[in-house]
DNA sequence: CTGTTAGCGCTTTCAA
DNA sequence: TTGAAAGCGCTAACAG
């Protein structure tokens, strides 16, 4: 018999294991020794197999298919991993708020990278501390990529360059370090929606922001405020929310507290619109638009109900996620390639919660 | 030096390598070697500083420590698995709707996961067809378990008895095979959801269900015609969703379209109730609750939201999340633990959707 | 096309 | 307490 003669195996040659007709006879998974035993290969050939593009003979393939059909066996990813420094492994770095508050991102990339033959380690953050666990544990699992929707200092980005484990940042960019990214333009998104509120003559501006460490978040904050001031408006009022719907209803609560007199009130995520818009209608029995305008950001499932129908900017998530997996995976294969920054135009939904002239 | 000579690296004894001032010279991450060599200790007791329950001098300890940090060493989790036969990997699998309308499932048990050290495999099921490819990644990642939220049929509930991977389902049982689950009370919930509509005095329903494969909607649907049967009420008309805000609103629609006498809608889901609810106010003109009781079943986000407040059945999700990771990580220890059904009763939510006198 | 061989990086006896 | 040695299950030269 080929195999077994002469493997590191402990059982000697001679003492070959009888046909295992029990699936898992000696309790263990087989493994490609036990498929050879049974083909009458040797272990290589058994590898071959499940190799792309290995020169094998088409009968001696059958033989081995066949066996380990019977065997129940299939490739031990450890170590094919483990030899091959390939783990088809990707971590998806989320915070638990986006996980909750836009799972579609989630879903989209699962998928796509899955079609790609890449499994997803998923990660969730909440606190801040927390990344630095997170970090060890996607050294420890030797992944091939890191995607990250979730904020990562620049000296957590250097990390990812110094142990060439290729990053796409997903709704962010790097400040100093250079990272590959994927974004919706939230200047341009937001400029958009705060210059269609001015022509339609809104005048008395209020803003709920998000919370301090949100990209994103900060980045629409920014914009509005800015694009208003070139529009002679200062002083805005700011509030800052966490995303969700509680804190665009409480936001838009403590807005009004000081004064109530908001022609239009930009909130820098659909959620927190849909939180403003129950407020200004159940607490102020405000008409939506008519009373008050309220603008969100992001295009979310909830945001296009009937009952809310948000003015809003449609992040173009499918083609984000495509976009992020691509890059990815492109750096995985050819980890030489230069960083890139990819930024989406987001589609701006007219909606019914802002009076529109 | 004790390490190294003997070893069976490539590199002979006497050509030892410079000391590393460099983050990874070889341009590899250290590995366990590269820390003995530069501590001047044996590679195995560089294993035992990573080892909870190891022997070794403090002294030892800490010059291995310092040279890992030096170095930037982490263990390789894949070896570890490989050797140790335990990878600390649980699979995730969950529909890709599930996923979509409830996320919060899956944020829980992520976070539960970590918190036990375990890491989370995600994968995400749409087309049937499908399971069986993810059982065989399932299968080749030796994970220490599954939870699964996702319909799997007795054959595939068998192959992780055959192959001795503890499984843990999410609402949902297994028809014949005995696996572990955590349930959802769905009889007693939607029993209590339509007595207390009887009681109000509705006399005309309606049903907006889930898809045929759904395991929780079929028991809703199900339970609410023998529940509605049981008080003289037959032929209740039954339309099926898909758990979708769309597919409520569709829903409402195609009920009406043959009959629009309806006193109250059950719906299977709550996502399905708000797209009823904005269906009857928006092509109907009817007033929620006067005109039209809709009740729903889950208590997720948007259910409680001040436009719709649901009347629904709330699932303890953070005990159930809680319950099928400990009932996993019990199976992961000890694999002999006999098949448990966890059974959680659901919290009714008044809400202002349905008429309650 | 096929078999032999040498490890991937680690845990775990077994001696010392 | 420590080191040497033996693999975990696999891939990838290298010969033949």
């Amino acid at each position: 018999m080929a195999a077994g003669s002469g493997s590191k195996r402990s059982k000697p040659a001679g003492e070959v294991m009888p046909a295992e007709t029990e699936f898992r006879a000696n309790g263990r998974r087989p493994t490609s020794y036990d498929v050879a035993l049974r083909a009458g290969v040797s272990q290589s050939a058994v590898s071959r197999c499940y190799s792309p593009n290995a020169s094998i003979a088409p009968a001696t393939r059958e033989r081995i298919i066949l066996a380990a059909n019977e065997l129940g066996y299939s490739p031990n990813a450890l170590a094919q991993a483990l030899i091959s420094r390939r783990t088809n492994l990707v971590a998806v770095l989320i915070s638990s708020l986006t996980m909750l508050y836009y799972p579609e991102v989630l879903a989209e990339l699962t998928e796509r990278l899955t079609v790609r033959n890449i499994r997803v380690l998923l990660f969730s953050l909440h606190a801040e501390g927390e990344v630095d666990d997170v970090l060890d544990q996607v050294w420890r699992h030797s992944v091939d990529g890191v995607i990250c929707a979730a904020r990562l200092s620049d000296e957590q980005i250097q990390m990812f360059e110094d142990r060439h484990v290729p990053l796409v940042l997903y709704n962010r960019v790097s400040g100093t370090a250079s990272a590959a990214s994927v974004c919706c333009d939230s200047v341009a998104g937001e400029r958009d929606l705060i210059g269609k509120l001015l022509a339609a003559g809104h005048k008395k501006f209020g803003i709920i922001a998000g919370p301090q460490d949100s990209y994103v978040g900060e980045e629409r904050r920014e914009t509005a405020s800015e694009t208003l001031r070139q529009s002679g408006i200062l002083d805005v009022p700011v509030v800052r929310g966490d995303f969700s719907y509680e804190s665009g209803s409480t936001g838009l609560q403590a807005l009004m507290a000081n004064d109530a007199s908001f022609d239009a009130v930009v909130c820098v995520s659909d959620q927190m619109a849909i939180g403003a818009i129950d407020a200004g209608r159940e607490v102020f029995r405000l008409r939506i638009p008519e009373d008050l305008s309220v603008v969100g950001f992001d295009g979310s499932g909830p945001a296009t109900w009937s009952s809310y129908q948000v003015t809003s900017v449609r992040q173009p998530v499918q083609r984000m996620t495509e976009a992020a997996v691509t890059m990815l995976v492109e750096r995985i294969e050819d980890a030489s390639l230069p960083a890139e920054r990819r930024l989406f135009t987001g589609q701006f939904i007219i909606g019914r919660s802002a009076r529109m002239a």
